[in-house]
RNA sequence: GCGCGAGUGGCGGAAUGGCAGACGCGCUAGACUUAGGAUCUAGUGUAGCAAUACGUAAGGGUUCAAGUCCCUUCUCGCGCACCA
């Protein structure tokens, strides 16, 4: 009796033997065709449940399969090791976040991502906290400094008083910080580095057309971000000031004529400047709580606490001559367009409520059918005809716009303007544990960079104390803080804010490509062999922070031309979420340590096996989709690996596959025609055919459909079950009753070929997805030449086409769409037969009942669809 | 509110416009047993003894033929949301 599938032991086994052979190891400048294949990279939080392990299982089998289609595959691993839970695990456990860090890199690696039986190329791992990564995030930093697209300016931001740091506008979400959406971000006016994200603007959308790998959804979730708006920019003059003036923008420069009154925002320079005496009063206490106001709050109003306060000033309107009121109010944001807005209550919305709360007048000039309405009951924004507009009257508005706009440029009054909705990346914390900024503030010069040669600035570690209170540890460090200036040697300060951790990934995928360069971040030649990445695989959760920094990152090393692509990522997949019922909520929620519903691994991996838990996080749900995490479902896993194990073991053990030396009985071409076999011979080795053929096709970029192409791999081994054990006489099943169960004793030499043939061809099927499991009876089957010859490194399975499908095929006879019967015939049977054939049959004979049929349909090797009259429906 | 996406057995999910429910989980029955998170065999959409009828959120349409294409409605999920 052969020993039992026992995961755990053959799954360490083999992990050991791939780390020792380096058959995952990717080669610079091969001949073979690359393929990059990319995982986001973790966080070290210590600790990796079923939910993280998705996403590597999905990236590793792709890198398998492809590594087995003949590509050098680049499959690597890092850690994305700065940022704040570190330092708050250090203030918690009074231990260095690099330690701490350390300590859950270490553990991941080796007792989590090894264990799940990935193929990672850990010569190049990558660690953005380590000195000799960020080195070279602060040498590019410097390079982007050069290229005029880092910069400091002081400007309202964001802050978490929670994290005590500022935040991207990206990383607030409804107003709070993304980290705890319990913390409502604050205002300040602080002197912060920003990178210019915004000179892209125009390329990051249009080069989204380019990226037809990646799912639709998310390139429109990176266009409505970058929110790109055509309108105009319009001067408005103020009344008895003819030296000042407001410039608006808008979408919507058609609309000029129905301007009631004029906004600006609170923030806005000229609100103190223009305000009367007799308005002053209440402009100051307004402008005072507006600014106290949390953006939550401002974000949370509705249209009906719409707010404001007129200033007491008019403008004149450029195209009527008309004077209207100007209002301050916190709709007008200060952070986009001009920080004013002209009101139009007809033709907008937000307009209209704010006009029908204060008593402006409704101004229409625009109707659809070119006549007004007289009064309107909400804002009327579709397009129309121009009315109460002058010399435009009567033109379609979409026209208008542009005629008018031509209007106001030749008149001094306004100019077509785009106006974007992505702002300028801010890249400042005020946090330790970060890539510090590589500038010197000198009284005298300015920020001077830090020269090339002295890099990295690194995180100093003596002095530093983590308290959690007195803010960022590196403003007490004086020995690192206090240099000279590297210009003038005069007195200076180190910049102590580090980088967002954002820029830490935003090109780690390139230091991949040359993890080991001392000189240089990477060598051109090495990223332009092996970029763009062929597949990326990653959350949607950075839909848009990640990959539109990546995105922006890459085109600007481009322009510096340190790289030669401009997209980073030809294909992208987004996976689902892992979910698991979770007994806090009483609900299917994600999976997360703080729901309480997370699947550790390392139980797992010890009773059913790494092999058990990628096949089920594969086969439970398509990748794209959200999985529900079943231990009976993973159970089931380990049940059809069994499966595949004891069919192996006892074709071995009953010398059905290997010939006399152990080796397999199949011919080493395979088995390409159907010789001699009977019918079951025949239908196995068409189902061997189609199933290398089905998961050749589910495994491929164009599907990626893992859970159809292990439903393949069981139905083979179904089928391999009934051939191999099922007698020819009675066919009663797995050799009757009783005693042992046995390979049938009757099969042939042809038969044992055939079944030496599928056995060869089903581990190589499975090698991607259940690695070890595979590997193990691809040695026992004599498949493997020697203990070197690994599945891993053997050639992907070919099938030929005629012989994916059987020879005889089963008609379906349908009168009138519905199916009456079904007959055997031989696959290619000529249109006319298979019409005879169905206009004799008895059912649909009997449904004719003698008469003539209207038409008859026949889809060859399908279907025969009689259509009798007047029959409805 | 706007924009995407999705609704198929008890459950997860399959179906280039051509036999709905592959494959698995669960369940039922049988066999076997060195009792193992066993294994093997058969069955399992609903109703019915059956023939058969009905079935892919609801309604309509296109088509010889619709889960699939089109329209309307409903439900759920995701994203964005004072962006002028």
């Amino acid at each position: 009796m052969a020993a039992p599938y026992n995961p755990q032991q053959i799954e360490e086994k083999w992990q050991a033997a791939w780390e020792k052979s380096g058959i995952y190891k990717a080669r610079d400048f091969d001949k073979r065709p690359k393929f990059y294949s990319l995982v986001m990279f973790p966080y070290p939080s210590g600790d990796l449940h079923m939910g993280h392990m998705r996403v590597y299982t999905i990236s590793d089998v792709i890198s398998r399969n492809r590594r087995m289609l003949g590509y050098n595959v680049l499959n690597p691993m890092g850690w994305d090791s700065f940022g704040l839970p570190a330092e708050n695990a250090a203030i918690k456990h009074k231990l260095h976040p690099g330690a701490w860090t350390d300590k859950n890199i270490k553990y991941m690696r080796d007792e989590q991502l090894k264990k799940l039986g990935t193929s990672y190329d850990w010569d190049r791992e990558v660690t953005t906290s380590s000195a000799n990564y960020y080195h070279w995030t602060q040498w590019l930093i410097l390079k982007l400094h050069e290229a005029g697209l880092l910069y400091r300016k002081s400007a309202p931001v964001n802050w978490c008083p929670q994290c005590e740091t500022v935040l991207a506008n990206e990383q607030v979400e409804n107003g709070a910080c993304w980290r705890h959406p319990e913390t409502p971000v604050e205002q300040k006016q602080m002197s912060q580095w920003f990178l210019k994200i915004t000179a892209y603007s125009d390329q990051l959308l249009d080069d989204l057309d380019k990226l037809t790998g990646w799912a639709e959804r998310v390139r429109l979730m990176q266009k409505n971000w970058i929110g790109k708006s055509e309108g105009a920019e319009l001067n408005f003059t103020v009344e008895d000031k003819p030296n000042v003036r407001i410039t608006v923008f808008t979408t919507r420069p058609d609309t000029v004529f129905g301007v009631s009154y004029l906004v600006l925002a609170p923030e806005h320079p000229l609100v103190k400047e223009l305000t009367t005496d007799k308005q002053r009063a209440e402009v100051e206490k307004y402008v005072e709580v507006a600014k106290r106001k949390t953006e939550l709050e401002r974000v949370a109003a509705d249209e009906k606490s719409k707010t404001g306060v007129p200033i007491g000033a008019h403008v004149i309107n450029p195209f009527n001559g008309d004077a209207v009121p100007i209002w301050v109010s916190d709709y007008a944001l200060m952070s986009y367009g001009t920080g004013a807005v002209m009101g139009v209550p007809a033709h907008d919305e937000r307009d209209f409520a704010f006009a029908k709360k204060f008593n402006l007048p409704i101004k229409e000039v625009i109707a659809p059918e070119g006549k007004a309405q007289g009064e309107l009951k909400e804002a009327y924004i579709e397009p129309g005809i121009m009315v109460n507009s002058g010399q435009w009257n009567g033109l379609p508005n979409e026209d208008a716009k542009k005629k008018m706009v031509d209007w106001a440029a030749q008149n001094l009054s306004g100019k077509p303007r785009t106006q974007f909705r992505l702002r300028d990346w801010l890249i400042s914390r005020q946090r330790y544990w970060g890539c510090p900024i590589p500038l010197i503030h000198c009284e005298k010069c300015g920020a001077v960079p830090v020269p090339y040669d002295q890099l990295p600035v690194k995180l100093p570690t003596e002095g530093i104390t983590f308290t959690g209170q007195g803010g960022n540890p590196l403003g007490k460090a004086a020995d690192w803080l206090n240099v000279k200036c590297p210009k003038c040697a005069g007195d200076a300060r180190r910049e102590t804010d580090t980088m967002d951790t954002f820029i830490d990934s935003s090109w780690y995928y390139l230091r991949y490509c040359d993890a080991n360069n001392d000189k240089l971040p990477f060598a051109k030649d090495k990223v332009d062999y092996w970029m763009p990445v062929d597949q990326y695989v990653g959350g949607i959760e950075h839909a848009i922070l990640h990959l539109l920094y990546s995105r922006f990152i890459t085109k600007a090393l481009r322009d510096l031309k340190l790289v030669s692509c401009d997209e980073p990522f030809s294909n992208l997949l987004s996976q689902g979420m892992v979910t698991k019922y979770s007994q806090q909520s009483g609900r299917i929620e994600k999976m997360s340590k703080s729901r309480g519903n997370v699947v550790g691994t390392t139980d797992f991996f010890k009773k059913f096996g790494a092999d058990a838990a990628r096949l089920f996080t594969l086969f439970a749900a398509p990748p794209e989709q959200e999985l529900e995490w079943s231990e009976e479902g993973a159970i089931g896993q380990f049940r059809f690996l069994g499966r595949v194990w004891r069919l192996v073991q006892d074709l071995i053990d009953s010398k059905a596959i290997l010939n006399a030396e152990g080796k397999p009985a199949a011919p080493p071409e395979g088995i390409r025609a159907y010789g001699n076999l009977d019918q079951r011979g025949k239908t196995l080795l068409q189902s061997i055919h189609a199933t290398v053929k089905a998961v050749t096709d589910d495994l491929s970029p164009q599907r990626y459909q893992f859970n159809t192409a292990i439903a393949r791999c069981m139905e083979l081994v179904n089928g391999l079950y009934k051939f191999t054990y099922e007698s020819d006489s009675d066919g009663n099943g797995k050799e009757s009753s009783g005693g042992e169960p046995g390979v049938r004793s009757n099969l042939t030499q042809q038969e044992k070929e055939l079944l030496s043939f599928a056995v060869c061809n089903l581990l190589r099927l499975l090698a991607p997805m259940a690695p070890h499991l595979a590997e193990e009876l691809w040695h026992q089957s004599g498949c493997a030449r020697s203990a070197e010859d690994f599945i891993h490194t053997s050639e992907w399975p070919t099938y030929v086409p005629e012989l994916t499908v059987s020879d005889t095929i089963e008609l379906v006879l349908q009168v009138n769409g519905k199916v009456v019967g079904k007959t055997h015939v031989p696959r290619g049977l000529p249109d006319d037969e298979a019409r005879n054939l169905a206009l004799s049959d008895e059912k649909v004979k009997s449904k004719l009942s003698g008469q003539e049929p209207t038409k008859v349909i026949v889809v060859p090797n399908r279907l025969v669809n009689v259509v009798i009259p007047g029959q409805g429906k």
